[in-house]
DNA sequence: GTCTTGACAATAATGATTACAATCTGATAT
DNA sequence: ATATCAGATTGTAATCATTATTGTCAAGAC
């Protein structure tokens, strides 16, 4: 256990944002001038290694990461980028699945557009940056 | 409609096998020297963009494409990288989706071992590659 | 004190994907 | 047939997240 550890693990400990490995290294490094892009990569591998954070994949562009290991699914917004957790209320059966197949985990996933993306901006307004995580590019 | 382009719908079409652009690329490139990577890529996008053709992401270290257009869910070994479709015997519903926010799509995916890889090699023996899709690195 | 181990930082390398500029093709109009 | 124009293709360069590498350093073991 390093400080630059323990920073990350503070950062990420309740954390609902789902940050990507950019989002952690932002952060920190504004606290921690020195850090390295790669002791971030490191720290949440070990983290992963570990079982104490969940790579979520949702997100085409980036990995983002969950420190909640209770089972749940996703739902992000393809505008802004914001993900949120939802609960599992089913957890899916994988149905015909070929004998012999052993099944070791599932991701659950939705897309849409959260509520305040939805709101149509007037033609011609500036679109406004509301949600949290803006998308980047 | 060019004969790039065909070649590659024609080898999408009924294709079961989940491939990834590189594969596409190789297999075209077999029958049709001078075709390019750009190619493949564009015209990938282009039957993405059509809806007649759907992105697979189970895959972190690559996207693989589906001709299936028909809602199903997917189910990759993690050994040798082979995806197999499965029917989507539940819809999983946003449980505790959060008002405004409007669903669009939904994947669920499965990860684990096939029965191939799930067979243990002898102690010493050289792995065997079973497997249609190899996992490559 | 010296050795070992692991973490850190900086940087380079990888690899999938995207962007771009130049050329080509094919259809249509003239 | 020729000119024109849009879009497709190609080759290559660029991007960008992630991984690998290398040298250094600090803490604990002996």
């Amino acid at each position: 256990m390093t400080p630059q550890r323990a920073a990350i693990l503070r950062l990420l400990d309740g954390n609902k944002r789902h940050p990507s490995a950019e989002d952690i290294y932002a952060r920190i490094k504004r606290k921690f001038s020195g850090m390295s892009f790669a002791t971030v990569y490191n720290t949440l591998q070990s983290l992963l290694s570990a079982g104490k954070l969940a790579e979520v994949r949702i997100d085409s562009k980036r990995s983002r990461f969950d420190p909640g290991l209770k089972p749940h699914s996703h739902l992000m917004c393809v505008h802004c980028g914001a993900i949120l957790d939802l609960p599992l209320s089913r957890p899916p059966l994988p149905a015909g699945k070929p004998a012999g197949f052993r099944v070791l985990r599932c991701n659950v996933e939705f897309y849409g557009v959260c509520r305040d993306c939805g709101r149509k901006p007037a033609a011609g307004a500036k679109r406004r940056t509301i949600c949290a995580t803006e998308k980047k590019k």
